[in-house]
RNA sequence: GCUCCGGUAGUAUAGUCCGGUCAAGUAUUCCGGCCUUUCGAGCCGAAGACCCGGGUCCGAAUCCCGGCCGGAGCACCA
């Protein structure tokens, strides 16, 4: 017992919050989890807590991790063949390890051969009233004309739906529960329809089959089948749970251990399938990834890692509250990971041109990528002045300019002091273009301790001619445009960096033109 | 409307089952300071919460009742 089942709330130090045991560990051999989403659009932040918490589980106890995809419904919530192959991806990308893979339209049969035998034992029927009727007669806590007709009959008409013998919306298998269930949408549940998919083909099988399983029956035949020993899902399931129930009994089975956690958010962002579809299909969004969605592949664009969506999640647990998180959280978790793996760049912002006089040598800047750790490298710009003036010309960040006055003496990190000679009224650089700012400086000193009392202010800098275009794209999808370091032209995409006294991003295009995308700061 | 579930600082969470050690812990945010050739990191400090009202009890964030607020379900969706 204790080997097979580490501790999860050590007391020791608070350091690294863990998940709380889970509840009945003792009756089962090996923990199975399972995450069942729907391929009819990307995932999202959303289902982030069903992920990490079910695969997460399945880790900490040695058990096992089961991916299936919930395919069922060719017509309303229609999958489609590209979300298949992106979830894996996506899922590969949370660092989810996937043990076992299923697809619910791979296995109608045995949802078929479930419902003969419910109908058998007399604990399903076979249907033939209208929704509406159907809906009008339980309110009353009464039966339905179909329900108390004998097994065998139902049997019978079994073997029409399996025949063809209805159509579409004619009959509907349901499972008995109990007419006087407090809960109206417990009372005989619908666990197959037909569907005519002549007219909506199904992407993987096409219309080789027309009778389909609702969600109920499906997933609790699954996860029946599939040995799962923990369902953690969100909390809309938990009548789902008890209709089940009864499923489970008429069976002889045992229901899971069954946990229902809160909706998740986070300001701002548009976590839902349905909003992110018509977004996508009305051309709000350039596409999936989207800075402004809360999708996985948004979020991986920008530079957020899975490891930080995990911290969060972990953190969150699985209370059944809902909860908004904030982005300042996920990008503090995040901060922590990428700090350590990003080197350091330089960027101007707005870049306006400054021109350095009097400069008395030749310069050679050796500036460490990541200036704690000097084994990490150092780029190197060599500063040649102009034979005819020695000077020699830079660009830097408006932004910076809008501190600049006369006199003043402002540091080159890691190159040289210079004091400013001339700039624009200090008061209207704000609204000047930064192509029409005229800034001139002179060379001051080199040593960075000449300025260090006088706590000059350090900035950024790249020599003209040098630089490389780079544009960044925000969260919200627009753009800063500027200067990266010639250096910069290196980087590989897929990398994230800091553009010192900038922000992190994410490299996504290294062309021409770089093309950033800001992480935070 | 009916059936469930939940309400601890700006955000999230611990504690709630088995009332006292909780004048409420932690992370993050915010504020102040230190450090730093980044406005990042690090360090120090400060601020900030038990939805409301009754009840039980020597004692309630924890138990009971009522209210308020929030969420979910009520599909031939998942």
């Amino acid at each position: 017992m204790e080997q097979n089942w580490p501790e999860t709330q050590k007391k020791e130090k608070p350091e690294e919050k863990k998940l709380p045991a889970l509840p009945n560990l003792d009756k089962f051999k090996q923990i199975v989890t399972r995450f069942s989403p729907n391929p009819d659009c990307v995932l999202h932040l959303g289902s982030a807590r069903a992920i990490m918490l079910s695969h997460e589980y399945a880790r900490i106890y040695n058990g096992k991790f089961i991916l299936r995809f919930e395919d069922t419904d060719p017509k309303i919530k229609k999958p489609a063949l590209e979300f298949y192959e992106n979830i894996r991806r996506d899922l590969k990308w949370l660092g989810v390890q996937v043990d076992e893979e299923y697809i619910q339209s791979d296995r109608l049969p045995i949802y078929y051969e479930h419902v003969e035998k419910l109908v058998v034992l007399g604990a399903a029927y076979v249907c033939e009233c209208a929704q509406e009727t159907f809906h009008k007669i339980t309110v009353l806590r009464q039966a339905c004309p179909c329900r108390d007709l004998s097994p065998l009959e139902h049997l019978e008409r079994w073997h029409k739906m399996l025949n063809g013998d209805y159509k579409e919306g004619q009959a509907v298998v349901r499972v008995k529960t109990e007419l006087d269930h407090p809960n109206p949408a417990v009372r005989d549940w619908p666990a197959l329809r037909i569907i005519d998919t002549k007219k909506h083909p199904h992407p993987r099988v096409g219309s080789k089959y027309t009778l389909w399983p609702l969600y109920n029956l499906a997933a609790g035949i699954d996860d029946y089948l599939m040995g799962i020993t923990h369902i953690i899902r969100g909390k809309e399931h938990y009548t789902n749970m008890i209709r089940q129930k009864y499923m489970y009994k008429a069976l002889g089975w045992e229901y899971p251990e069954a946990i229902h956690y809160g909706r998740l958010k986070i300001t701002d962002a548009f976590l839902s399938k349905s909003k992110i579809m018509a977004g996508i299909r009305e051309g709000t969004y350039v596409g999936f990834d989207d800075p402004r969605l809360g999708t996985f592949a948004a979020l991986r664009k920008r530079g957020i890692t899975s490891e930080a969506i995990k911290k969060m999640i972990i953190d969150v647990g699985v209370k059944a509250n809902d909860v908004t998180l904030s982005w300042e959280n996920l990008y503090a978790h995040n901060r922590k990971i990428l700090d350590n793996s990003s080197d350091r760049y330089f960027f101007v912002s707005d870049p306006v041109e400054l021109k350095v006089n009097a400069i008395p040598k030749t310069f050679i800047s050796k500036i460490p990528l990541y200036p704690e750790k000097p084994e990490r490298g150092f780029r190197e710009y060599t500063i040649t002045p102009n034979v005819e003036e020695n000077a020699s010309s830079f660009w830097v960040s408006k932004k910076d300019t809008l501190n600049m006055e006369l006199g003043k003496i402002v540091r080159f990190m890691e190159l040289f002091n210079i004091e400013i000679t001339k700039i624009n009224q200090q008061a209207t650089i704000d609204a000047i273009e930064p192509k029409m700012l005229i800034v001139e400086a002179k060379y001051y000193s080199e040593s960075y301790d000449d300025v260090r009392r006088i706590k000059a202010q350090i900035i950024q800098w790249i020599p003209k001619g040098t630089e490389v275009n780079c544009e960044i794209v925000l969260q919200n999808a627009q753009t800063i445009e500027g200067f990266a370091e010639s250096e910069s032209k290196k980087l590989k995409p897929d990398s994230t960096i800091q553009f010192e006294r900038f922000g992190f991003t994410r490299i996504d295009k290294v062309n021409q033109k770089l093309v950033a995308y800001y992480t935070h700061k």
